[in-house]
DNA sequence: AAAAAGATTAACGAAAAGTTAATAACCTTA
DNA sequence: TAAGGTTATTAACTTTTCGTTAATCTTTTT
C-alpha cells in the first residue's frame, strides 16, 4: 500500500481530503505544519508528498525546496488556491510532477494520484513473470522456450508457443477445437483443424519426459491439458 | 531530445502548440488524424503522446485504448474543450498520465511535459556503464570496444556498440525488432531490418569464442541475447 | 466392419534470416 | 577540395525456418 502525506493548514479542507483518500484506501498521514513534515521524513518513507503553497511558517515552495534537496525522488503534488499562471510554473520548476487548483475536487486528486502511483510502480518493477512451471518443464511464453529440468532448452515456433499457452491456461479444462481455433488461428475450419493437431503433436512430444503432464483428445470436442502436482 | 507526437484535429490550435513546443525544443510530430498515428506509431519510437479527445474517425479515448494495448508503456497526456468531470475521470482510467481542459495554457503544458519527462528519463537510464562483463568478454560502451579475456580487443563501430548495448540491456529477453530499429535506427521499415540483420551478423561473430553467449532468432518477432552465468 | 476422427511423420513452398561482398555516405586530413 | 579511410547501407545469394498440406497409420464410434 502506497504512504502519502499530506500537509494542509486549513483544517476543513485537510479532513475531507485525508477522510476521503483514506476511504480510498491510501495510507494516509496528514499534518498541518511544515517543520513537522520535516521531522516526519525523517523518520518514515513517504511514496507521494501533498503540499498545500499557502501555508503559515514556511511556504509551499520553500519546503518543497528544501524536501528537494534532502530527498530529491520523492514526487509531491502542490495544491493551491492561488491559481495565477507565474505560480503553476513555479510549482513545477520546484520539482512538482502536479499541480492542483483549489477548490480541490477529491475524486479528480484520485485519480491523479492513482495514475502517478501507477508509473512509479511500474517503473521499478520492470519484471515480467513470464516463468510457468509445468511439471518438470519451465515454459517461458515471452521468448518461446520450453525448458526441462535445467537440462536442455526447446525453442517453440509463434505457434506451438501460442498453443502451449492457451492449453496452459485451460489446463485441466476442456480446450474446444473451436476455442482454440478461433484464438490462435482466428478461423474454425476443416485445414486448420488439421494444423491444430500437427501442433497438438509437436507439443505431445516436446513435454514426453514428465509422464504427469499429457494431452488427451477428446473426441469431437477438443483437448484436455492435464497436469497432475 | 525528446519524440513527441500531437494529435490534433483543430488547426489553429494544433498549429500554435506545434510551433510552441518545436520553440521550446521538442522534437514534435504534429498529425490530424487517429489511424494516422497507429501507422506512425509503428514505425517510430515516440516518448510522450498528446491527444485531443474529440476527434473525428475515432475519439481520442477509443485510440487511447487501442494504444495502451500495443504499447502499454507509452505515456499519454488527454486534451479536451470538455472539462466535464466524468470526462476527466475516464481519461485517466485509461491511463493517461495527465488531463488538461482546454483553453490550453501553453506554457503550463511545457511545463508539465517537462515535469513528466523528467521522471521518465531517470527512470529510465539510471546508470550508465563503462564496464560490462558479458561471459569472457568486457564490453566497454563508451571507447566502443570489446576485450576477451586479456587476450584481444575488438574495435566496434557506433552502431554495433548501440546495439549490443542495447541487447545487453534486454539480455534473457526477447528485443523485438520494433524496439531495436525504433530505438537505434529511429525508423521501423524493410531496409533497416536488413541492416540490422548484418549487425546481428558481427556481434555473434565478435562474440562467437564464449558459448555461454548466444544472439537467437525468433522468428518474426526480434532476438534473444541469451547470457548464462 | 465401415466410416469418421485423430496421430504422426514427412514433404513442400513461401518467407525470413544469415552471410559476404559491393556500394554509398561520411569523416578526417592533407 | 580531393584523397583515403572508415562506417553504414544495399545488394546478391544461400540457408534456415515455419506453417500448411499430404500421406499413412491408428483409434474411436456406430
Amino acid at each position: 500500500m502506497n504512504k502519502i502525506l499530506l500537509l494542509e493548514d486549513d483544517n476543513a479542507l485537510g479532513y475531507l481530503l485525508s477522510e476521503y483518500l483514506k476511504m480510498k484506501n491510501f495510507h494516509l498521514r496528514w499534518i498541518s505544519n511544515s517543520t513537522e513534515a520535516l521531522v516526519l521524513l525523517e523518520k518514515e518513507k513517504f511514496d507521494l508528498l501533498i503540499l498545500d503553497v499557502m501555508m503559515p511558517e514556511m511556504d509551499g515552495f520553500t519546503l518543497a525546496q528544501k524536501i528537494k534537496d534532502l530527498y530529491p525522488t520523492i514526487p509531491f503534488i502542490f495544491l493551491t488556491a492561488r491559481s495565477l499562471k507565474v505560480d503553476v510554473l513555479k510549482g513545477f520548476s520546484f520539482g512538482a510532477v502536479d499541480y492542483l487548483k483549489k477548490p480541490i475536487d477529491e475524486e479528480e486528486l484520485v485519480v491523479r494520484i492513482q495514475a502517478l502511483l501507477a508509473r512509479l510502480n511500474v517503473a521499478d518493477s520492470p519484471t515480467t513473470y513470464d516463468q510457468i512451471k509445468i511439471g518438470d518443464y519451465c515454459f517461458m511464453p515471452n521468448v518461446q522456450q520450453l525448458k526441462y529440468n535445467d537440462d536442455y532448452t526447446i525453442s517453440l515456433t509463434s505457434r506451438e508457443s501460442e498453443l502451449l499457452l492457451f492449453l496452459w491456461r485451460h489446463k485441466n479444462q476442456l480446450a474446444t477445437h473451436k476455442e482454440i481455433l478461433t484464438t490462435i488461428w482466428g478461423e474454425n475450419d476443416y485445414f486448420n483443424k488439421k494444423s491444430l493437431n500437427v501442433f497438438i503433436s509437436h507439443l505431445r512430444k516436446y513435454l514426453s519426459k514428465d509422464s504427469n503432464i499429457s494431452i488427451e483428445n477428446i473426441h469431437n470436442k477438443g483437448f484436455l491439458f492435464k497436469v497432475l502436482d
